[in-house]
RNA sequence: GCGCCCGUAGCUCAGCGGAUUAGAGUACUUGGCUUCGAACCAAGGGGUCGCAAGUUCGAAUCUUGCCGGGCGCACCA
């Protein structure tokens, strides 16, 4: 609570002369609504008693709270505990619906995610980094960020020359007319299958592969001449709209949006200007005929930026990206999503760009996350390349959902992002298909099904609630955890950490659903109290689900 | 070998700029629907917070070292 905060900031100042930065944290209940351990902290420096500073402090909080504070209380080695008086928390959980944190208030941020090959298929991870990158999007978004979602993708490199070498082998060679014998509905997974057979052929065949790279240097040529009309080209480019054609309606499948594509084919002149420029003002350095950047100096690694042949590479690539995304938007801060494995790569890229360029490196947060694995696991097809594909996934949450009893894919969807997005961001995460469309537990159809509970009575109460006033025990329990979501909202945006949001959710259902067992809402003396409460938690259950990327219908 | 990340209840996870009694879900046991949507609620069992030291009045949380797992370390993305 912005407030108390600044309360006790002042007072710490005042009384001990300190520039304490206070914390408040939400206690148990029983405790109260704030607790902080300035005291505990100040104790030290001050050379006194925990408890002596508590005692002073506690006396001129209540002091200064004045009515807003029903009790202020030291407890144990000296915790303070602020229990709001109920019209200062009815105030407080009143305004929790629409309260946003002011964090990116006027800032223009590029939030890059998702980033699938072109000439590939799209794997569980795609769908993972999907959610939670919209997730991480829509948080800073309502942090005020004008927020810029945007796409980067190999639509060249060695991928491509792999699925266009077995292309051609299908086709019999450059024939592109022959594409037109591949049907509508199968053109992603006919290159997806054709992508398994260029990678196995490289690994299995001298002359394949041999073949292979010669075809990834022509397409790179295809790039640099844009070259539209040769029978090479013509198969290329043809592909290359299905790939993207693909992606977008696997987008529009899961409801993500990306304003747009950066095609590697479009970074890479940027990205070998660029460090082609540097390499003269010696950031970049030759070795053995490439371009690197030595890392070893910053406590990093040495990368290749362009290869021997003169071709880019990822790195080169990355560059290009980050120095367009500065030319196009100038961001404040560029958010970039993606598996951690990249962790330390990207690490590397940024110190590099830092060196000629330091506020992009400073402006840019990597924020990466684990792999997704499927509970019990999964049959794995080798035809398909052995990967868990998203649609297997979504496959997989859509069949669960229909055991259950439930046939549409929007809450099979609604389960896998909550499923993906409560866990903290980093580690992999384990997704269960039958726990995630469960309507029992933690699961996005619960907290759909708690909306629409609560949506319900509304309706049958057929007016609004009045003004919330004092509180019994029971609502006030429930009007206290309603007053915590903007805390929990800011929080998450500092941490750009969107579980934080499920976590709370999930909890402010449960304590409804208390609140709710106990004592009826319509008809009861109180209606006008509690009806409030009804609507502001399913006011905040909405919003909340909102920026998971989850619907709250009013039924279900 | 070096570097990064991770190890909390049977399982899946919160908690991690130290602090009031380690929490959820699930699974298991029990009780509660003539009542606003019981898809819920109440109660119970279940934890050497990987191990060991250190810092501290106080460590799941910070430091170091082990052990275990994942990932990364030059022309792939």
């Amino acid at each position: 609570m912005q407030e108390l905060d600044a309360v006790l900031t002042s007072l710490v100042h005042e009384v001990f002369g300190r520039d304490e930065a206070p914390e408040l944290a939400r206690p148990d209940e029983q405790f109260g609504d704030y607790a902080t351990n300035v005291a505990l902290r100040l104790a030290k420096p001050l050379g006194k008693n925990p408890r002596e500073v508590a005692d002073e402090l506690a006396a001129k909080l209540r002091e200064t709270l004045g009515a807003k504070a029903k009790d202020v209380a030291v407890a144990g080695p000296g915790f303070i505990n602020v229990t709001l008086s109920d019209a200062a928390l009815a105030a407080h959980a009143q305004q929790a619906p629409n309260l946003k944190p002011q964090t990116y208030q006027g800032q223009v941020v590029v939030a890059e995610y998702s980033d699938p090959s072109a000439f590939k298929v799209l794997h569980a991870g795609h769908l993972y980094t999907s959610v939670v990158g919209d997730a991480v999007a829509n948080l800073v978004e309502a942090a005020g960020g004008e927020v810029h979602r945007v796409n980067f993708g190999g639509d060249v490199g060695l991928h491509v020359g792999k699925t266009m070498w077995a292309i051609m082998q299908v086709l019999g060679g450059e024939n592109p007319d022959k594409l037109n014998d591949v049907p509508q509905d199968r053109h992603a997974d006919w290159m997806a299958e054709c992508y398994v057979k260029g990678e196995q052929a490289y690994g299995d065949n001298e002359t394949a592969k041999a073949e292979i790279v010669e075809i990834n240097k022509r397409v790179y040529q295809v790039h640099a001449e844009n070259d539209h009309d040769s029978p090479f080209a013509r198969i290329y480019w043809t592909c290359w709209k299905w790939s993207y054609d693909y992606f977008d309606a696997f987008y529009a499948r899961i409801g993500s949006h990306f304003e747009k594509y950066y095609p590697e084919s479009v970074t890479i002149p940027v990205g070998l200007k660029t460090v082609r420029e540097q390499l003269a003002k010696g950031v970049y350095q030759e070795s053995d005929g490439a371009i690197v950047f030595k890392g070893e100096p910053f406590g990093l690694h040495t990368r290749v930026f362009i290869n021997s042949q003169g071709l880019p590479t990822y790195e080169a690539k990355d560059v290009g990206l980050i120095m367009m995304k500065w030319d196009e938007y100038h961001f404040d801060r560029s958010i970039i999503i993606t598996d951690n494995a990249q962790a330390q790569y990207m690490e590397v890229v940024v110190k590099s760009v830092e060196q000629f360029a330091p506020e992009l490196a400073q402006h840019t947060t990597h924020l990466t996350h684990g792999r997704v694995k499927l509970a019990g696991g999964v049959k794995m097809s080798s035809r398909k390349g052995n990967i868990v594909r998203a649609v297997d996934v979504l496959a997989a949450a859509n069949e669960a959902n229909k055991k259950a009893g439930h046939d549409d894919e929007a809450s099979a969807l609604s389960a896998v992002k909550y499923a993906f997005t409560k866990t903290r961001i980093g580690s992999d995460i384990i997704y269960d298909p039958e726990e995630s469309v469960s309507l029992e537990g933690n699961s996005g159809p619960y907290l759909q099904y708690a909306h629409a509970r609560a949506r319900s009575i509304i309706n049958k109460a057929g007016h609004a609630g009045g003004e919330l006033g004092d509180l019994d025990t029971n609502e006030r329990s429930l009007a206290r955890k309603i007053s915590e979501y903007p805390e929990v909202i800011q929080r998450a945006v500092d941490e750009l950490m969107p579980h934080h949001v499920c976590t709370y959710l999930y909890e402010l259902a449960q304590t409804f659903n208390r609140f709710y067992e106990l004592a009826k809402v319509v008809g009861n003396p109180r209606e006008a109290t509690r009806l409030k409460l009804v609507e502001l938690y399913a006011d905040v259950l909405k919003n909340g689900l909102s920026l998971l990327g989850i619907a709250a219908p009013e039924k279900l």
